[in-house]
DNA sequence: TTTACACATCAAAAATATTTGATGTGAGGT
DNA sequence: ACCTCACATCAAATATTTTTGATGTGTAAA
């Protein structure tokens, strides 16, 4: 009853902020530098940094080091686990023992 | 590239509290009543009502009025609404392409 | 119609998240 | 070794979210 779901807030909380789901726009285009996004978004180099830790953290963005620049990707795993978190949260859990027990 | 958002904002601030997990964990057994979830989740009435109308208003839960008495339970349509938008946040835009043009 | 109950709403306080600017770190290039 | 560039980290300022206690609203029973 206490720190149940921690991994899970920390992924929806990657989700819940508007630049976040705007980089994540950015990214469904395909990999970025950290450069590139701050361009995009108009941003500070600073807050960047920040949420691309907060998002990088919930497993839905992977870097990539290439010499000094950063690469910043959708991961198709981190997603995967997002998805069947939130299934798992909003299902009734009878059907979980439909599944188990029928 | 402004409020391009706002709808998927709410849905995920819904879920990146873990007292809103905790309060969606006690409703995956089904339908429950204000009182009840004061009690297990040990809150404030005033706070618990601040909860619920944020998973309401993301569509996640629905209230149902039984006279003095609420009740809430998970919706199933917007469970699959938050599911749908976040497979859309996070896939690659190519695979949108690729369904539409091949 | 009065009263009690269940919950919503409000405003202020407390807690948390985000931005900003300064500074740190590590990879190259000279 | 020194310098620059790209990004991370820190601490303080700012903004947003959550809690708390008081008050409001609608329902039902007396």
């Amino acid at each position: 009853m206490k720190n149940e779901h921690v991994k899970d807030v920390q992924i929806f909380k990657a989700l819940c902020d508007e630049k976040r789901l705007r980089i994540l726009a950015l990214l469904r285009t395909g990999e970025k530098c950290a450069c590139m996004l701050i361009e995009e978004m108009k941003i500070g180099q600073s807050a960047l940094s920040y949420h691309m830790k907060i998002l990088c953290d919930s497993g839905i963005v992977k870097p990539r080091q290439d010499g000094k620049w950063t690469h910043y990707s959708l991961s198709k795993e981190g997603s995967e686990i997002a998805v069947k978190r939130l299934l798992k949260l909003t299902s009734l859990s009878i059907d979980e023992e439909k599944l188990c027990c029928k």
